[in-house]
DNA sequence: GATGAATGAGGGTTCATTCAT
DNA sequence: TATGAATGAACCCTCATTCAT
């Protein structure tokens, strides 16, 4: 357990760096360089380790994704109710560690290359499915409907979208409160204001506040 | 009227060539040879009318955005109550014309590139400023809180966001029909199933018809 | 007389504009863009009267050149004795209208172009000698040795080049009085201070002052 | 000592192949490919060691300095008394190992470029003001008047660009033998034929044929 | 395992020049 | 006569990648 050799340390500093290098200066300016220089590293070597650049960044692209669903693992395992596992995503896609500009760019470069690179097509179905398939599977046990589920987590998800996007273009940007109160807003009026709601809503603002506190 | 240089004609067409290759490649694989390539002219060629790619690809986007522009203009003409008025955007943002795959890509590539480029920044914020303003002073009429008519367009706007971005990326992309759909959902929830809005709502479709007619 | 065609003053306005490009941007920054924006024309219509880049800029030194040696004919004019010829010279190479850093850098450039540039350096050719054969033949009237003449000649045109480079490169750069001095201290020491020369001397500076004061 | 790494032997090798360019093509025609083919690498490799074309050029022109000033500082060494400090100066400035054409021009094309980049302008800052102070405080032992021991270094660096500069466009250009001869003039009509300084110049001539001799 | 050396491919840009009007 | 259009050539520079150590 825990093992990991040298090599795969050192691959995930690199991919690891790469994102940050991403998130700071776009893809156009996440250079081989760069990246080596992020780490104290030779160019030559940031090679050694991933063959392409094309790969580097996939690895990258997928230590980011790993991080969100990381956290929100963490999350799910302590929602017990429907409404909760809902709100475990809500928080986790906007934790305070995740719902970040730099966190946020770094997607959207990922997304406007998403056309053109096979990679990160696959990887952008993965993260829509994924979170799309978790809104949906906590949303049926209240909207037994599964068309309205499937819509009513469609609908979230395409906020969450749009929302993300602007952090990553800092245009029209909301602040984590003001992302929370808009999503409450649309809940509101698609579910109604009920107890159950908003008592899972209540535990996981806890639950995301006691975690924040201990990464901190 | 309708007198237009030669040299004007050929940057239009410049502009436009660059937009489509931004669409079809990314802002990476829009290089001044393909933009060339794509008019059947030189590289130094492309420059005697754009100094600069940049110049270059700055009206690429802004002749992409007039469109959606003149687009609105022309739905906003026929409106005549805030309903229509509110309507006469929405249906611009997802006039069979403009909600294209390549014009969805052609934006989110742009929206990549806002935080490492003032200049798209700039224009980022006008057409975000647009939106929601055109939104807003249409909904200040049935929703007389200012502060939820801001909120309601820009409720609007980031779904309008997400669904667009889904469509740049070819994930979860919605058909124009799937689009305007999500939206009603929302619509009818947040403000009720009142005669008025589905007779505006039925109008505007009516002439986003016609007008789609027209330009075919 | 003073019959020029339309052309042909376009021609010396042209060669005048490269002149003043030339002694501000040097050759490099020389493009025919700049000159034909300096006279408010069109680049096609610069080469319209010169063919070529190379003939635009050698009537460029050509007419330089010229404006030295009209400016040396007119002191010439008011010489009559030897001494007087020689300090006309002088005067000439350091009178106000001429012994300008823009001028002196215009000749630098030429100077560094001269052994790649046969036509530069015929110029070069014709100026050197015109220069050292004019301080040769006033000196040989005053040093009848004509070996004696010829070095004194050289040892005054090289003081004027060491003079002229200094200015051209902004670089311990005499003014015209400091230049002058120098000129003066050399020649006190090579010949003595003789009453024919003071009054040579003085005479021509009377001269020179009044020529500069209807100049201007 | 002598232990230079391999990137500074290609370092200096790329600039001593830069200066060999600009001798013989000028600054203009001093281009990155033919650094490059001078050496046998490619245009890319270049880059690998100088940043800049800029570098790369300064470098040349430090290195074509230095190769000067080491020379001088030989002379210096050797040299006692004040004439022979002074002649020191004079015999680096005319030794058969830098006083040639290729040299010269080299200078010359530096010089030109002088009032267009601040990084020429620096240098030849330097270079001016080393040769006028070497020559002040040698004459200042001769010639207690400051005022005077400046002048008189003055006039001779005056002289010495001057020949210099006719030695770079090959014009008027002096042998090594009449530049001494022109400079041995000036002096004998200054400071007198005096036996110091006769036996100083010998002595430093003498130095200078068995440096060379050496060198060879 | 790590890295400096070297390079090919390609990108944006400048510029003199040709051509047609 | 005058000029816009168009272009080829060349330049500097960037970058991912290969190779040898």
């Amino acid at each position: 357990m825990g093992r990991k050799s040298i090599a795969d340390i050192r691959r995930t500093e690199l991919a690891q760096a790469a994102f940050e290098v991403l998130a700071e200066h776009g893809l156009q300016g996440t250079t081989l360089q760069r990246v080596a220089a992020h780490t104290g590293a030779s160019k030559a070597s940031v090679l050694h380790y991933y063959a392409t650049k094309q790969a580097l960044i996939e690895a990258a692209l997928r230590k980011g994704n790993s991080t969100l669903r990381e956290e929100a693992v963490l999350y799910m395992r302590l929602a017990q109710t429907p409404w909760e596992r809902f709100y475990a995503i809500i928080e986790a896609n906007f934790s305070p560690t995740t719902y970040l500009p730099r966190m946020a760019h770094g997607w959207v470069a990922m997304c406007a290359e998403v056309p053109h690179n096979p990679q990160f097509a696959r990887l952008q179905r993965v993260i829509y499915r994924r979170l799309n398939g978790n809104l949906r599977s906590a949303l049926i046990a209240v909207e037994p409907d599964a068309d309205a589920a499937e819509r009513g987590a469609n609908m979230v998800s395409l906020l969450i979208d749009g929302i993300w996007l602007r952090l990553g273009m800092q245009v029209g940007g909301l602040s984590r409160e003001e992302a929370l109160d808009h999503l409450e807003s649309h809940l509101a009026q698609r579910y109604g204001t009920t107890p159950e709601r908003l008592a899972a809503r209540a535990r996981m603002a806890e639950v995301a506040a006691t975690l924040a506190a201990k990464t901190v």
